[in-house]
DNA sequence: AAAGTTAACAACCGCCACAAC
DNA sequence: AGTTGTGGCGGTTGTTAACTT
């Protein structure tokens, strides 16, 4: 694949725009549209190349581009959004309309992820979690089912502690249903167990009582191979879209009353995957069958 | 007031995926 | 099937304004 040669070698100009550039590219694209960016500083008689115009265009000109103070409801969107998906600006992006990759990407570096760093999570879980988006437990069926995980990726939390309880012996596993059913993931391109160790992390910080079965050799591989970032009992409840925790189910070691006491205000975890996944695990795990017809 | 530091954000770079040929 | 061109993405840098000493 060639690659095109940068700007300064083709005697294009660099760095900061000028209103008057933004003028003629703007001028440009609502008379012309943008179909062809590698040949449309030469058309519009602009001294840059197509990736600047393109960038320049994305990341400011467009007019549906919301500009000024981020809310405080997008902040919280974002990082509820980031510990889904990671750095993956445009997904985040995509969910904040107005909002650019790169704007987005800024106020994650400058803000949020201090504000982040910043948190101790020595608080129960349930007032914790307030960081977080207030959940809906009331997220429909069909709701859920929009929401979707692209790519998993490790979530933010800077080098959390490895919660060294399961160190899985075998991956013997049979994962095909899982990689089935997953088939909106792309080749389960987990490559760790990052996402695990996070959550563990948070269970060992919120005084969650998980002991040594909890990952289980199924379970473990199950997870690690589905794609799927939320790995803790109440985020597939409420991924699922059930209000309650099913009396009776045992999610390991794990009984519906702990659950429910130490995931008591939840969170929201969207994940398309997730319901479908919620039911296999009750399958697995013997829970309650009657809601796998739900 | 000047110098140094930090925060904010625009812009660039290199890589990758994918469509077109 | 292999090659090429392009758009898009995420990481990083550069610039400048704001703040602190």
């Amino acid at each position: 694949m060639g690659r095109a040669p940068c700007c300064e070698k083709m005697g294009l100009k660099r760095g900061p725009w000028t209103p008057e550039e933004d003028q003629v590219l703007i001028s440009f694209i609502l008379h012309h549209g943008h179909s062809n960016w590698r040949a449309l500083p030469k058309q519009a008689g602009l001294l840059r190349c197509g990736k600047s115009c393109r960038l320049r265009w994305m990341n400011y000109l467009r007019p549906d581009i919301k500009r000024g103070n981020f809310t405080q409801e997008e902040e919280d969107t974002i990082i509820n959004l980031h510990q889904m998906l990671g750095n993956r600006w445009s997904a985040i992006a995509a969910k904040l309309p107005g909002r650019t990759d790169n704007e987005i990407k800024n106020v994650w570096h400058t803000h949020l992820k201090k504000r982040l760093k910043d948190y101790q999570p020595t608080k129960p879980r349930s007032e914790n979690r307030k960081i977080s988006k207030s959940k809906s437990k009331s997220k429909s069926k069909s709701e859920s089912k929009n929401a979707r995980i692209l790519g998993p990726e490790p979530a933010n939390s800077p080098n959390p502690p490895y919660y060294s309880s399961y160190s899985p012996s075998s991956s013997t596993s049979d994962i095909s249903s899982v990689t089935l059913m997953s088939g909106e993931i792309e080749d389960n391109k987990i490559k760790s167990g990052e996402s695990i160790k996070q959550d563990c992390y948070l269970l060992e910080n919120f005084d969650i009582d998980i002991d040594q079965n909890f990952w289980n050799d199924t379970l473990y591989n199950d997870v690690r191979n589905s794609g799927i970032v939320a790995t803790e009992p109440a985020l597939y409840l409420e991924a699922s879209g059930f209000d309650e925790f099913p009396q009776g189910f045992q999610f390991g070691s794990v009984d519906t009353q702990t659950v429910l006491d130490g995931y008591g205000e939840g969170y929201v975890h969207e994940t398309d995957d997730g319901m479908d996944f919620w039911y296999d695990l009750l399958a697995r795990t013997g829970g309650d069958q009657d809601l796998q017809g739900l």
